[in-house]
DNA sequence: GTCTCTATCTCGGAC
DNA sequence: GTCCGAGGTAGAGAC
């Protein structure tokens, strides 16, 4: 990893076009190629990148650059895209490199698939008599996070959030839509379960008479373990 | 900024769970209070961070702490959502501060608005004799980007996208519906538009009657300068 | 490879 | 502030 920091201008031609102009900002120069510029504020994205596969390297300057006043310009170039990044260097504050290694990755827990999880496995709380038929019940476009039944055996179509917002719930209709043509399964019922609803998803839910579910994360957290505490 | 490059564990306590095995990292703490942990690969996003506004203390170290070799440790917290970030400092390889001040930031160009601002301009594309109404033309669910009639003075309702997906078709049936319980625009037929149309939403959009469009986006910018040329 | 959906999304704009 | 939509979304997983 190499770390400049450095008073620069940035272009970035590809997708879009973009440009910083003349400030003294981080650059950083990673072991796979991608080069990253950061300012001192608004977190986590940069300024601008370059993402790997790709390629840092320093140009000959043209007379106009010289005048005015770049000492040193990088490239670099997207290997498939064809994206380029060009770096103008008017002053090197700092420039130093390091050997970090390969790092052994981020750990997580907590997210849409433990829901779902805890759902299947406290299914009750669709209803009483409330019974799991499977999760990732496949259908022709993608899988529906819960197929349940009810206590009458009706079919029931979980669709799981974090957040529920309005695609959730389009999503939903769209899997609702299919399942119900399927004369096996109608009438099959929609239910939207998230942590937290938005209320225009909400609206849009019940305007199409799905159901909307607030699950409890840290709530169904406890039951769980306190059911493993009985074994 | 201070830049740190360090041996060190991370963990993170919020809307998730997460760890960071020890391992030499960058930890680049920005002046707005700021944290990242960059490795020297996977771009743009750091393997873990905080975002602003949040305080970094430097905590005392338990016994525990001191056994397992951690020299220093910080703990990183939102000041709103009370998420935490604690890093376990094994070993200092570097150590900097830099003032890097205030970032003019960035300029863009090409994007959704300036799609949207040509076809304005070249409304003939959506067939011979449309005239345009307005741009971002307000309904109760949102601005429909542009709203024209055509030879017949047809209302016409235009969703455009840079890439056009399912999510775009749904948002503009949504506004086609709105808009056709308006006696005064019925009946509004709508156009899809976008520099690149996926398939699962051009077969969806023409199952429910909707045009698609697709946009050249060089050959617009080109009319536009050609025409400019002719002033 | 493609397509699809998630994300500690981030970011900006409107209300 | 909250809500909503766009993004050079990136990244993971299924097919």
């Amino acid at each position: 990893m190499r770390l400049v920091i450095a008073r620069c201008s940035v272009d970035y031609v590809g997708r879009l076009t973009a440009h910083l102009p003349e400030a003294t900002r981080l650059l950083i120069h990673k072991a796979d190629g991608s080069l990253l510029v950061h300012s001192d504020g608004g977190s986590y994205k940069p300024l601008n990148w370059m993402s790997p596969p790709c390629t840092l390297e320093v140009v000959e300057l043209t007379e106009e650059q010289r005048l005015a006043g770049v000492i040193e310009c990088w490239e670099v170039s997207h290997r498939k895209s064809g994206d380029k990044l060009r770096v103008s260097i008017f002053e090197w504050v700092s420039d130093e490199r390091f050997e970090l290694g390969l790092d052994p990755g981020l750990t997580k827990d907590g997210v849409e698939s433990h829901l779902q999880e805890l759902l299947a496995a406290q299914i009750e709380r669709l209803g009483d008599g409330c019974t799991l038929v499977r999760r990732e019940h496949m259908t022709a476009i993608g899988p529906v996070d819960i197929l349940a039944r009810d206590a009458e055996g009706a079919a029931i179509a979980v669709e799981i959030k974090r957040r529920g917002e309005i695609d959730g719930v389009e999503q939903l209709t769209r899997y609702l839509e299919l399942m119900n043509r399927d004369p096996l399964l109608a009438p099959v019922r929609g239910v939207f379960a998230a942590q937290e609803i938005k209320p225009q998803a909400r609206t849009l839910a019940e305007d199409r008479g799905i159901r909307c579910v607030v699950l409890d994360y840290d709530e169904m957290r406890g039951e769980e373990s306190g059911e493993l505490r009985l074994f």
